[in-house]
DNA sequence: TACGTTATCGAACATTTTGTTCGATTATAT
DNA sequence: ATATAATCGAACAAAATGTTCGATAACGTA
C-alpha cells in the first residue's frame, strides 16, 4: 500500500477518534474531519464513500483486535477465570474497552450506536460461540446452543451499557463477578 | 385538542408507520411524509420540530400502551408465571410485540435502532423495577439491585432482537420459557 | 537517477434535505 | 356569526453531501 494512503488513511481516523472525544458521531460533518486531517475533499471520498464506512472500518479495526487478543486469551483459559487464570475472557474484555483510546465509547453515549454495536455484539458472539464448541461444557439440553450464546453477548453488551451510563464506577473485577454470577448458573 | 390536530397528527403517525413498512428510518425523507400523509411542509414542522421527535413520539405512544397493559398483568400475577395465570408480563409483551401493527419493529432491522431501542429498555426497566419493590424475591445479596433489573431487562431486549432476526420463528410461549429458564436461577 | 504511475489537492458544481417564513384560506369552538 | 387557530403552499435560506477534473506532488521501480 502507497505511503500517501497509509498517512492519509491514518490521519483520517485519527481526525475521527479526536472529533469523537469532542462530539457525538452524528453532529460530525465531513468537512470538520477533512479540517482536522488536514486533508482534501475528493481525498477522503477516495478513501471512505461516507462517513458511517468510516465509521465501520474503525469498528472493525478496533474489534478485530480486542477479540483476536480475547481469543487468545480464551483459548487458554475457558471462558471463566480459575485459580491459575485470574482473568476471565469477559475481565479481560473489560480491560480493554476501560482504556478506551480512541474514544469509540463515546458512541454509546448517546445516538446512533447502533454500528458500533453491531460490531461489538458479532464480535463477541463469535468469541462465544467457538468457547462452545472448543470446551465441552455441561450441555443445556432444554435450551438452544443459538440462543445461549446470544444470552450471553447481548447480557455482556448490556451490562457494558449500563457500566457506562455510571460512568464506569465499577472495576472490571467486580463487573466480571456480577456477570459470571448470573451466566454461570446457566451455562 | 382541535379536531384538525388531531387529523394531521393522525395522518403523520399513519405515513410514517406506512413508510416503515417498505424502507427504513434513515431513508425516509420528511418530503415523503408529507406527501404520503398529504400535508403541508409547514403543519408537519408545527406539529414535530424534527423526524427523530416524530419517531420519539411514536415511541412514546406505543410504549405506554404496552407496557401500562403489562403493569397491570404484572401487578396482579407478578412476574412470572404460575398455574393460574398461564401467561407471565414477559409472554404478554412478546404477544404484543409480535402483533407489531404500526412496523415499528422493522426500526430493529437495520440501522437508527438506538431512539427506539431506549423507549424498549428504559419502559423495561421500569416494569421490572416495580416488581422488585412490590414483590419480595428472595434477595440476592451479592449482586445491586439496580445490576439485575438492568440484567433482567436488557437480556429481554436482547431476545427480542435475536427472535427477529431469527424472523419470529418461534412461539412467544417457547421464548417465555427459555427466558424464565435464564433468569430464574438467579433471581 | 529517471520515468511512468498514482494519490492528493482544491475549487467549482449539482443535488438533496432540512427547516423557516408569511400571507391566504379554511375549519373549529363557542 | 365571529373570533380564533390550524393548514396550505410556495418561496427561500442554509447546510451538508458527493462528484468532477485538471494541476501538482509523491511514490515505487528499473
Amino acid at each position: 500500500m502507497d505511503r500517501r494512503q497509509q498517512k492519509t488513511r491514518e490521519a483520517i481516523f485519527k481526525a475521527f477518534t479526536k472529533l469523537l472525544g469532542a462530539k457525538s458521531y452524528t453532529h460530525i460533518t465531513v468537512q470538520e474531519i477533512l479540517d482536522t486531517a488536514n486533508i482534501g475533499r475528493s481525498t477522503f471520498y477516495a478513501h471512505f464513500e461516507t462517513k458511517d464506512e468510516l465509521l465501520r472500518a474503525v469498528c472493525k479495526e478496533l474489534f478485530d483486535h480486542i477479540i483476536d487478543s480475547a481469543m487468545d486469551n480464551a483459548h487458554t483459559h475457558g471462558l471463566y477465570s480459575n485459580e491459575e487464570a485470574p482473568r476471565s475472557v469477559f475481565c479481560h474484555l473489560l480491560h480493554h474497552l476501560k482504556e478506551n483510546d480512541n474514544n469509540i465509547l463515546g458512541l454509546l453515549s448517546c445516538e446512533n450506536s447502533d454500528i458500533f454495536l453491531r460490531y461489538f455484539k458479532d464480535s463477541l458472539n463469535e468469541l462465544i460461540q467457538t468457547q462452545f464448541i472448543s470446551h465441552n461444557h455441561k450441555h443445556n439440553k432444554d435450551l438452544p446452543q443459538e440462543f445461549l450464546v446470544n444470552h450471553i453477548s447481548g447480557s455482556f453488551v448490556e451490562m457494558v451499557l449500563w457500566w457506562l451510563k455510571n460512568k464506569k464506577a465499577l472495576s472490571p473485577e467486580e463487573l466480571n463477578r456480577y456477570f459470571s454470577a448470573v451466566i454461570e448458573p446457566i451455562v
